[in-house]
RNA sequence: GCGCGAUUAGCUCAGUGGUAGAGCGCUUCGUUGACAUCGAAGAGGUCGGAAGUUCAAUUCUUCCAUCGCGCACCA
């Protein structure tokens, strides 16, 4: 026996020397496994922001797929799961700017985009490196040959590619509309980067003016001076025989014509039942402005200051102009009512800033706009060559069961969020990213994947959504455009691991791009994973301080036992604790296995393993036959994705069946019996550890691989010994 | 406002149409040769409340309560 096992099991020492001996086998790489001829099995991890460090949720989701991967490679699939890292463009550039604002006071203009671009591209190399260690050190075993970033080369090849694709079919264009404008991040956002706060707020009822017939109210009288009409519900009595009338008026020295509209998306019970209408400045206002043919007026500006002919009020940030607008309003004796609410109020995820709607040109994605689903579509939900919208498409392959969601609940959420679904404006005013491959000279307008010949093009200022590139995630890492091998064998994919809390942002977007440039769903299956939580219940966040580094865990316990931790007692999609207690336990339970081979190996010194033996004595049958029945749930439980049940239940086996009784029971066997029962005794423990190591690999592949070679098996790695056939 | 989830042992949480489960904690006893990280025994729960379906409900249905989350609204 090797002199290793006479002391406890140390992860510290043991892991990182594994990993290196699995990266050197090659055997990440499915076109190195031994078993060539298997069926593919591809997962694409999902690229963490390159912005730093990973969190205890990556290392839920790494270790999810992790197990994943490795069961089907020791179940001989020919296994790609392939890493990466996204941009993360907004993220990822007010990270840096903040950083150099930091050290030099320097903003991203003083520098200009050429050397904010140079900054951003050393920073992210830097942090892909640690990105990278922190994956290993948990052990996933990825295909690093492989690996990809969102604004790699032909990645963003494929980002043009479809881009113009897009263009072309009339999916992408450019318009006019309000948008949620961030005014600290100088940039637009989307819909899902805004976090909502509840504020106090006061609730101001009025008339613009002493003639006018109607009253209104509104929390921003600063933007009244850019009102157009009063809307009222079409069957409100009071009301009614206003509408259709026109009225001049002066509403704080600034002149106005307000119409009087009916519109049934007016809530009659809400304040005076009438609502002053701001197209520039109020989404919903501008869709109502849209139904009546009303143009807008913009009268405050990307600084969120105020833009009007009143001098008083020019140049104003927007609650200076409130607050002098209400003294008029008070002076004028045309105020109301003042009353305080709660209200909430939009702010802006990566900055904290208030949004502030403006109108603005963006590009956008039509998600009701009829196309033809190519010819060489393989989607079985919806017909090759007939015409969907983007909306349709996304709701038919999950409503088809084309593509399945666990937990299951979350389709109706998913539902919930697609019938919602606006156009998608998937452009920013940043300059990390990928620019929009749009040329303008004079009124021509040129889109490709490479720049205009001639001179006097310019291209647009713009960059993509980062979701838009990442959208592409499962396809452009295998080579697409190009028809290549790669994608022609891993794609689609099996199985997407994510956070339910990217679930629209993310996973809807890849399944809106895939179906539509492929024709193809991007995976069969989604796995959404709960968010980890810190010991008090809250969230791991950047602005919290709060994230655990999964290199300490793994330093203090060993990856093993953090990974154990992270899967055994919690449902999957539902939200969890870490505690500390928890993770000490595994690696107790590390230990326990460390000892279990110890005991075996150290009592069957002079046997040797026979895989053929059976001629076993009446009680060691049915103790084998009670381990096959165990690996046969465990199975069951993989097949099914319920990774979390077979954890414990091998967990269980192992110790409480495993140590506690057969190795107990064993004792005295190896003392007093006969040559023919110690001989069953050895045989028995033998299979049932070689089984067990096999079973625990993939939720604790380090210290089982560790254990296979000490109790030399077989020379191969247990990275990629067949997964047991439990039908004996 | 619409939707989703949770409510099970002191704590953190699994699970199930047919005597209620784990880890940690707690009590008692044992253990100097597998175990610094061990074992045995034990205490502890009307499975949030009410009604219904069923031979049988913690599990399925409906309603209610409390907590959390998502979406919308926020004039």
């Amino acid at each position: 026996m090797n002199d290793k096992l006479t002391k406890p099991y140390d992860p510290q020492s043991t892991e990182a020397k594994i990993y290196q001996m699995w990266e050197e086998s090659g055997f990440f790489n499915p076109d190195n496994l031994p078993h060539q001829t298997g069926k593919p099995f591809t997962i694409m991890m999902p690229p963490p922001n390159a912005t730093g460090i990973l969190h205890l949720g990556h290392a839920l989701g790494l270790t999810i797929q992790d197990i994943a991967i490795r069961y089907k490679r020791m179940q001989g699939f020919k296994t790609l799961w392939l890493p990466g890292t996204d941009h993360a463009a907004i993220a990822t550039q007010a990270k840096v700017e903040k950083e150099i604002y930091k050290k030099e006071k320097k903003s991203r203009y003083d520098l200009g985009r050429e050397e904010l671009l140079t900054r951003i591209a050393d920073f992210v190399s830097a942090s892909r490196g640690t990105i990278q260690s922190q994956i290993k050190t948990f052990g996933a075993s990825c295909d690093w040959s492989r690996e990809a970033f969102t604004l790699d080369e032909d990645l963003s090849l494929a980002v043009k590619t479809m881009f113009k694709k897009m263009y072309d079919d009339g999916l992408i264009y450019r318009g006019s509309r309000v948008i949620n404008w961030d005014p600290k991040g100088a940039t637009t956002i989307a819909d899902d980067e805004i976090v909502y706060e509840e504020r106090q707020a006061k609730f101001y009822t009025f008339k613009y003016s002493a003639d006018f017939p109607i009253a209104i109210s509104t929390t921003r009288p600063e933007t009244k001076i850019g009102d157009v009409a009063v809307a009222v519900h079409p069957n409100d009595t009071r009301y009614q025989k206003f509408v259709g009338q026109e009225y001049k008026i002066v509403f704080c020295d600034v002149p106005l014509k307000i119409k009087i509209i009916a519109d049934e998306s007016v809530d009659p019970e809400l304040g005076t039942g009438a609502l002053g209408v701001t197209p520039a400045h109020s989404i919903i206002d501008w869709e109502i402005a849209e139904r009546h043919h009303l143009e807008g007026l913009q009268v405050i500006d990307e600084r969120a200051r105020m833009l009007t002919s009143n001098k008083n009020l020019h140049g104003k940030k927007t609650t200076e102009a409130r607050d002098i607008i209400v003294d008029w309003l008070k002076t004028e004796n045309l105020l109301i009512k003042e009353e305080d609410i709660t209200q909430n109020v939009s702010t802006a995820e990566r900055t904290g800033a208030i949004i502030e709607p403006l109108p603005k040109t963006q590009w956008f994605v039509d998600v009701n706009k009829e196309f033809t689903l190519t010819e060489n579509s393989n989607l079985t939900s919806i017909p090759k060559g007939s015409k969907t919208t983007l909306k349709k498409l996304l709701h038919q392959v999950v409503d088809s069961n084309e593509i399945d969601i666990l937990p299951n609940h979350f389709k109706k959420t998913y539902f919930n969020w697609i019938n919602n679904l606006r156009d998608w404006c998937i452009s920013r005013q940043i300059w990390y990213g990928h620019r929009i491959p749009v040329w303008y000279k004079g009124a021509e307008v040129y889109c490709g994947t490479t720049p205009p010949t001639g001179s006097d093009w310019i291209q647009d200022e713009d960059v993509l959504d980062t979701w838009f590139s990442s959208g592409l995630w499962t396809f452009s890492t295998l080579g697409w455009p190009e028809n290549t091998a790669d994608l022609k064998t891993y794609h689609p994919t099996d199985i997407l691991v994510t956070a339910h809390e990217i679930l629209f942002p993310w996973v809807a977007r890849m399944i809106l791009m895939t179906g539509y440039g492929l024709g193809q769903i991007p995976f069969k299956k989604v796995l959404l994973t709960g968010i980890v939580r810190d010991a008090k219940g809250q969230k791991f966040s950047k602005s919290l301080g709060n994230g655990i580094d999964p290199m300490d865990i793994a330093n203090k316990f060993g990856a093993d036992a953090g990974r154990m931790s992270l899967i055994v007692g919690t449902a999957p999609g539902t939200d969890m604790k870490i505690d500390e207690n928890k993770i000490k336990g595994y690696k107790h339970f590390a230990n326990k296995i460390w000892n279990i081979t110890r005991f075996i190996l150290s009592n069957t010194e002079n046997i040797k393993y026979d895989p053929n033996f059976t001629d076993f004595t009446s009680t060691d049958i049915s103790l084998r036959q009670n381990h096959i029945q165990t690996i046969k749930d465990i199975t069951d439980d993989m097949e099914t994705y319920r990774f979390h049940l077979a954890a414990e239940k091998i967990y269980q086996y192992t110790w409480h069946t495993l140590a506690d009784e057969i190795l107990e029971a064993s004792k005295d066997i190896f003392n007093t019996s006969d040559d023919a029962t110690k001989n069953s005794r050895a045989q028995l423990l033998f299979q049932i550890l070689k089984d067990t190591l096999i079973c625990l690999h993939p939720f604790m592949p380090f210290v089982t691989e560790e254990l296979w070679h000490l109790a030399n098996f077989d020379q191969n790695l247990l990275l990629v010994e067949p997964w047991p056939q439990a039908n004996d």
